[in-house]
RNA sequence: GGCCGGUUAGCCAAGUGGUAAGGCAGAGGUCUGCAAAACCUCUAUACUCCGGUUCGAAUCCGGAACCGGCCUCCA
């Protein structure tokens, strides 16, 4: 069966076809770089990175944008307080940004466009719609007409004059023809200091939205296949930009809408009051690994809310732990002859890992296949009856599904020779019954984060994860 | 006020009409010098509540409660 995806727009399960046949382009909404980034966002880059993976699982090539929004209000106070330039404030943020994003195994995007970037796209949109008759300046800023786009709202499925007009209007924004007409291009202000760029529309800056279209449609053309997104840049943002792409190109902008839930912490709304908001770095230090956080992350359906928990980021440890191990112990399998049951077994896994992530992305359906395929494995392990040839062919099945899930280790990291010796002396005390001193050795391996596993076959090691 | 999700065992979490996947935790076992690790087995009268439709409802419809989100720059 062919993937489907539930598409916001018409809050239905459509099936996904590619504008080009066999090429996504799909858009990801990124980052303001003015801080660290918490788990809350990467929760949405987990699961882009799971549309992601798993389009190409399905043999698609994939262009993925994903902006990187320098430039707003927090970073302008940012810059002027710091009395540094803009890239010189942005910079380490965005360096961090990317090292969690290699922590965490999210593949990297074609393109990582930075706004301040891009400003010469953005002012030529602007001068369109204002051609067109969507937008209008003002004292120096320009807006966009909403009621000039009939279909305004269609994503959000909100009606303007649903909205209450409330204290988050500013009061600035008076010389709006209507409050819910957004900023396509703020004039500069003196509380912008040094922060402008002088255009043909003026000495001032973009607005927030006009980024994401011109971008979107620089790396990937007027219309795409996929805009994700975290549920709360539904509206307005998702809506702006719909209504300034489409006035201004006359087409279709993205022809899939996938928006990506919040994630809670232990039952409650992640805020740093409540002393449960935590960056990657936060988890990382308390000395959780990234791949149990992007378990963790990954593993729950990506329209669902996800409830982050330390029982849950133990647990995410565990599951990972008994994929890795499984996979050791495949290789590990020497002889016999094939197992009559375990083509069925491997074929089951193939299917129902695929039918489940066909639908909407069911990745705790695919999950749930994948451990239905190490238990039952493991049984023909564990009564010697799977063949190495068998093992080869689950090693293989499970690192096609790890294609998708990015959970396991690239490569077996080296040992250091004086791990090595260390065990080497340990086998030769227990030889000797010497006990004292191989347990002792065991216990200097453990604070090393090595731990023993021996065996009849011998003593073998791994990393604590 | 408008709009939108959710509520499944100790915890996390699939399942959208046919009688409840999976992971963690827990118990037992294999192995072991003892452990650990790994693996196997087992376990739980778990579908928020109240009505309705149906031969049959976690699943569809109506209502309630609770939790959460959006309503102009927050993933």
């Amino acid at each position: 069966m062919a993937l489907r995806l539930i598409n916001t727009q018409t809050r239905r399960k459509e099936e996904f076809t590619s504008l080009e046949p066999g090429h996504v382009r799909m858009y990801t909404c990124g980052p303001t770089i003015y801080d660290f980034a918490h788990i809350g966002n990467y929760r949405a880059y987990t699961f882009e990175d799971l549309l992601r993976r798993y389009l190409k699982y399905r043999g698609y090539k994939v262009t993925q944008v994903m902006n990187l929004t320098d430039i707003d209000d927090k970073i302008i106070r940012g810059v002027n307080k710091k009395g540094i330039t803009l890239k010189e404030y942005t910079n380490p943020y965005k360096q961090a940004f990317f090292e969690d994003l290699d922590a965490l195994g999210i593949e990297r995007a074609e393109h990582y466009p930075a706004a301040t970037d891009h400003i010469n796209e953005m002012v030529a949109i602007v001068q369109a719609l204002v051609k067109k008759g969507h937008a209008y300046e003002a004292d120096g800023s320009y807006y966009f007409k909403i009621s000039s786009f009939p279909k305004y709202g269609s994503l959000s499925h909100m009606k303007l004059e649903d909205l209450k007009a409330g204290a988050r209007i500013a009061a600035d924004e008076y010389e709006k023809d209507t409050v819910s007409d957004f900023a396509l291009w703020k004039a500069w202000d003196e509380a912008d200091g040094p922060v402008y760029w002088d255009t043909p529309l003026g000495k001032g800056r973009p607005g927030w939205h006009i980024e994401c279209s011109a971008m979107s449609m620089k790396y990937l053309g007027e219309t795409f296949d996929i805009h994700t997104g975290g549920v709360d840049n539904m509206f307005p943002h998702h809506e702006n930009e719909i209504a300034q792409s489409e006035c201004a190109t006359g087409r279709t902008f993205s022809r899939y809408w996938l928006h990506c839930e919040h994630l809670i912490v232990e039952g409650q709304k992640m805020s740093k009051s409540l002393g449960n908001f935590f960056t990657l770095r936060d988890l990382t230090a308390k000395g959780y690994s990234p791949v149990a956080v992007r378990y963790l992350l990954l593993a729950t359906h990506y329209r669902q809310q996800l409830n982050f928990t330390m029982d849950g980021l133990d647990g995410a440890k565990a599951a990972v732990e008994r994929l890795i191990d499984f996979k050791r112990n495949l290789q590990a399998v020497e002889g016999g002859s094939d197992n009559a049951d375990f083509p069925a077994i491997v074929q089951k896994a193939y299917d129902g890992f695929g039918e489940c992530l066909d639908d909407d992305l069911n990745i705790s359906g695919a999950l749930g296949e994948v451990f239905n395929f190490v238990k039952e494995t493991n049984k023909l392990m564990s009564a010697k009856t799977l063949s190495k040839a068998d093992a080869a062919k689950a090693v293989e099945a499970l690192e096609k599904f790890d294609t998708v899930l990015g959970v396991l280790p690239k490569k077996e990291a080296g040992i250091d020779a004086d791990i090595q010796a260390l065990i080497d002396e340990r086998i030769a005390a227990r030889k000797e019954k010497n006990f004292a001193r191989s347990d002792a050795i065991r216990d200097q391996l453990q604070a090393m984060g090595i731990i023993l596993e021996d065996t009849p076959k011998g003593t073998t090691w791994k990393r604590q994860l």
